[in-house]
DNA sequence: CCCCTGACCCTAG
DNA sequence: TCTAGGGCCAGGG
């Protein structure tokens, strides 16, 4: 298992409850992979200890839902129960104060 | 080796 | 706001 794969992990365990990130976000803090590679590793978390459901599309919209629609249902109330906020249209509010910001981020690299 | 398929994303129109 | 297209790249058949 690559370094930045590692690295992948070990960022999204550390997005706080009540707060989110976009694939492309967390690829760019992981060089040098891709916010498509991202979404791989996270399809392949699910059961794991890694927060999945805390890793959004850069608008906010949940992509699980491609994969299957019932697993959007969980992510959302997951989300929800962490107190995070949805736009009617029931994507995320890509708000400062719901996503996590890359500057003050600080990871610590595996 | 070719082809296709993803939990993506940005730009144009 | 929404769609289409191109770029992206690891895995699997």
């Amino acid at each position: 298992m690559s370094a930045s794969v590692e690295r992948v992990y070990a960022l999204v365990r550390r997005i706080p409850a009540g707060k989110v990130m976009s694939y492309g976000q967390v690829a760019a803090l992981c060089p040098p992979l891709t916010a498509r590679r991202v979404g791989q590793l996270m399809a392949r978390a699910l059961g794991s200890d890694i927060p999945w459901w805390r890793v959004v599309g850069s608008d906010g919209t949940l992509r699980t839902h491609r994969r299957d629609p019932m697993l959007a249902e969980l992510q959302k109330a997951y989300l929800q129960s962490e107190g995070v906020l949805f736009t009617k249209d029931g994507r995320v509010r890509m708000t400062p104060e719901q996503v996590v910001n890359p500057a003050t981020f600080e990871v610590e690299l595996p």
